[in-house]
DNA sequence: GCCATTTCGTCAGTATACTGACAATTGCGG
DNA sequence: CCGCAATTGTCAGTATACTGACGAAATGGC
């Protein structure tokens, strides 16, 4: 009977699962003292380095959900961890910035942060990690576009901004070409 | 300036939630026909091969949270895919069985559930496919008891109702009282 | 048989996530 | 300058998850 079990136990998607839930159990555990998440942690430092950022920028940037960010950047705000002010160029956007407390908790977390790191990979023998990590970053990479909130590489909305020079935006609806990369940057 | 964005970007935190978002995705999407989650796939496999079973002991199966497999197996129940029944050697417990549609369901889904672990793991050279499946299974029985749901040997719940032979139970309180589990009764 | 301890399912509170929709804005074409 | 398409942030609805607590029930020790 529970031979059968493995007709989900081994596979790539439950093995995925498992292996995210004991990476953020570790990520709570190492870092209780600091009471932020995995994703605040992500969200901050990207603020950090991309001071003024609107919360769509910042979804790109961390591979995260345009519907979630807004909670999350609410909660950050509520700690006083960054500001979140009304864009002044584009009234439709918030303009985030990390508040001095932020940057204190990012260099004081640093320290629990890689040990969390270290953990999660501590059962490989040291030479089978990088080759775990190699792998890991070719999934993630190639199979960008499969999940709802992909990277976006930093450009494709900054460098709109500036360049202001794109195709007509009527090519939305090609009589048959889609080549599947249609709707990357049109 | 994101170039600091690798302060998180390659850490395997990250990585792993992505390649979580991914794999539901692909999930989601390669078996949208269905409208069930790999949870409650998952779920519905375990039941069907341990027929009557807890939700305590399935948890214990497919590494679940206690409090959250009550949701699960309720919108299971709510679709006739399974049965929830009150236990009735043990009245605290609900004994769960697959229905015939639940049966029907798990077979017409799994070329779908198939080609969904096929795509995650096909940006991957084929050697290397085993080679990383391998890493995964040794980081998730490895860290097992690092996630608050960690996956539980089938015996150590059915073994101990026939055997009820344990080590004395007042060993659980060390002299030292009220170590903050104090309010726990009270 | 009683009592202290466990266990089971659940619930409230918090935090991610995805879908689909929406109002407010923006910006471009004409 | 007007109108339409796109974008931004948000919201409601749904589904996982973890923490801490609880009542009901079972159980072991005595």
């Amino acid at each position: 009977m529970a031979k059968d079990d493995s007709r989900f136990l081994d596979k790539p998607g439950h093995l995925i699962r498992r292996l995210q839930q004991i990476a953020l159990a570790l990520f709570l555990n190492e870092t209780k003292a600091f009471g932020i998440t995995p994703v605040q942690y992500s969200a901050m430092i990207a603020i950090g380095n991309h001071p003024g950022i609107d919360q769509t920028a910042l979804c790109n940037i961390i591979a995260f959900d345009r519907s979630t960010i807004g909670d999350v950047v609410g909660r950050l705000e509520k700690k006083k961890l960054i500001r979140r002010l009304n864009g002044s160029l584009d009234r439709r956007t918030k303009s985030l910035t990390i508040t001095p407390a932020g940057r204190r908790l990012l260099r004081d977390i640093e320290p629990a942060v890689q040990s969390t790191q270290r953990l999660i990979l501590a059962p490989l023998k040291p030479s089978h990690r990088s080759a775990f990590m190699t792998m890991l970053k070719h999934l993630v990479y190639l199979n960008n576009e499969h999940s709802r909130a992909p990277l976006r590489p930093k450009e494709s909305r900054l460098r709109r901004q500036r360049l202001k020079a794109r195709p007509p935006r009527s090519v939305r609806k090609p009589p048959s070409t889609a080549t599947k990369s249609a709707g990357r940057e049109t």
